[in-house]
DNA sequence: TAGAGCCTGCGG
DNA sequence: CCGCAGGCTCTA
């Protein structure tokens, strides 16, 4: 499901409606997720339980919690098919929910993961930045702090292999996803087998430009909902209906009518229009 | 730096 | 039935 949009928009949702509430319970199932790990409920329940939801915030595609006074920050990561859903206790609960946590005032955070490619971990808030999983992550490309163009031109130039595969290289630039990088690199009018380090600094400086506004329209659209994406109250995203390439393979490009191809580079589709794209 | 592998579900 | 899916990790 998630790429940057899609994270965004579920913090949106859920870090209002839990911030402040105390954590009442906290239960895990007991399958593995990514690499075998499953949900640490011991560990949550010690860290969490009593405590309050201090603070909500997103880092690439991982969502992150602070609670009060705790040590401990919650890293949750939606892999493909993960979702985050706010709910009420009585509501039944969908199959492969691999999360609850119980609050106060009687909400519960529901994580849900059909091919459990997620993980649900439990960080040192003092060394957050310093560990993995976060430590292996590049800059941002939104926000305060975010990757400069100079530098995004440099990091390019040091690659091998073809730029779209570097746009999903979360040590380059974090958040980017098979769909976005997609999109940029049409709204870019850059081929996406072009070599990273072949771009020069004009055309790193209007990708990663392209990059910005694609993610930024993405995320006032509440992402993009191909089957599982939705926010903490299941509220569907809009940016599927604006795809200018991805999932359009022999449709006609929207700028020029030329039909668009679909690729495989890194064993994922690339969607593009090789005419609008050099 | 490619490719396989991890999982389940869905659409062709 | 097969192939494919919004991600990432490990292996050659």
């Amino acid at each position: 499901m998630p790429e940057l949009p899609e994270v965004e928009t579920v913090l949106r949702t859920i870090a209002p409606a839990s911030r402040g509430r105390r954590v009442r319970r906290v239960w895990g199932s007991r399958q593995p997720l990514r690499g075998g790990q499953p949900v640490p409920v011991a560990a949550l329940r010690r860290a969490l339980a009593g405590r309050r939801l201090a603070r909500w915030w997103r880092r690439g595609k991982y969502l992150l919690a602070a609670v009060e006074g705790g040590r401990s920050v919650l890293a949750l990561h939606l892999g493909m098919s993960g979702r985050l859903r706010i709910q009420r206790p009585g509501e039944p609960r969908a199959p492969h929910t691999h999360l609850v946590l119980g609050l106060e005032g009687g909400l519960e955070l529901r994580l849900v993961d059909a091919r459990r490619f997620g993980t649900v971990l439990l960080l040192d808030a003092r060394r957050l930045v310093h560990e993995p999983p976060l430590a292996a992550l590049g800059p941002e490309p939104l926000g305060r702090g975010a990757l400069r163009p100079a530098a995004f031109a440099r990091a390019l130039a040091r690659r091998r292999g073809p730029i779209k595969n570097a746009l999903l290289d979360q040590r380059l630039l974090a958040g980017v996803g098979n769909i976005y990088a997609c999109e940029a690199l049409f709204e870019a009018g850059i081929d996406p087998r072009r070599p990273a380090a072949e771009l020069d600094a004009k055309e790193a400086a209007a990708l990663l430009a392209a990059l910005r506004r694609t993610l930024g329209r993405a995320i006032r659209h509440c992402g993009t909902t191909l089957r599982d994406h939705a926010d903490g109250w299941g509220v569907r995203g809009r940016y599927q209906r604006l795809l200018r390439v991805y999932g359009r393979a022999g449709e006609p490009c929207r700028r020029c009518g030329a039909p668009i191809v679909q690729l495989v580079q890194a064993a994922r589709s690339t969607f593009a229009c090789l005419r609008c794209q050099r």
